[in-house]
DNA sequence: CTTATTCTGTTATGTTTTATAACAATTAAA
DNA sequence: TTTAATTGTTATAAAACATAACAGAATAAG
């Protein structure tokens, strides 16, 4: 029997009733794409999301990395690390414990095609976000992330 | 100085703009919310999702858990052996292969608190969201995960 | 019926992500 | 100047997630 299950019966779903966890399944759904599309880049996710700031920002120190995207000091370090180890980011001394970060030639370029991977992403999302609504799911998708 | 980047110049934020960057940090955001009052039951987030499922469908097995749940099945072993050492998962023989899954009378009081969790952060999520909005909200969300 | 194929669950293993704790060096504050 | 807080590092652990190979059972093909 295909679906062996009660006998053809179909099965109960509550959790795809839940907005919580649509928007979970969501994200890991976009996640997913995402990872795929940076690993033709050799990048990660994070990874990404720190050549992201560091071209946004020249001279940003891995502190400030750390507030932005929310993630331990501890685990900074060794993406730097391998970001540098790439000729993507340079490091140039600001006080006697931290560094400035900034992208090389090679880094700018890198982001570049990294960024325009992130708009083609957005781009397929909102797809499925009616029009007149975009401005209201950003608004809300944030107001949960921040002020949860 | 307080923030050193930039002598006190504020930081661009280009991530916070995109929809997708949002929806990502708006599902951790409420994933660890949930995985801290899981905690007090004992329980991960998976393991929560399953024992909903198995209440919602009693004689469910596991290969019909993995297709709902998209987990791989190799992961679902020693989930379920937890959930049955715990005595809240009972298994009886379907076929030669596979076991129908149900919950004992433990597993359903813990279903039962593990169900008005969900429901109280689900509150919580959607009091972020005006209430016109919910069920586009809820539509969209479904359709990046299913129709992606 | 017999053989081959698919399905279900298991085991062993590896990778990635994320978290904690302790440390050195530096800066800032009392 | 002594104390405390900051920044980055190292080592380590836990958790989530993935792959491959296997055994036993069911199904399909001949």
């Amino acid at each position: 029997m295909r679906n062996s299950f009660s006998y053809g019966c179909r099965m109960k779903d509550p959790l795809s009733l839940l907005p919580g966890y649509a928007l979970r399944r969501a994200s890991v759904t976009m996640m997913g794409a995402l990872s795929d599309a940076l690993q033709a880049l050799d990048l990660r996710f994070t990874e990404s999301t720190v050549l992201i700031l560091i071209g946004a920002n020249p001279g940003i120190r891995q502190r400030d990395l750390v507030g932005l995207l929310d993630i331990k000091r501890a685990n900074m370090t060794p993406l730097i690390a391998r970001l540098e180890a790439q000729g993507w980011v340079a490091r140039t001394a600001m006080d006697g414990r931290s560094w400035g970060l900034s992208l090389t030639p090679a880094g700018m370029d890198l982001h570049d095609r990294v960024w325009s991977v992130v708009q083609n992403l957005e781009t397929r999302m909102l797809s499925h976000v009616p029009d007149d609504l975009v401005p209201a799911f950003q608004n809300t998708l944030v107001a949960i992330w921040r002020q949860w």
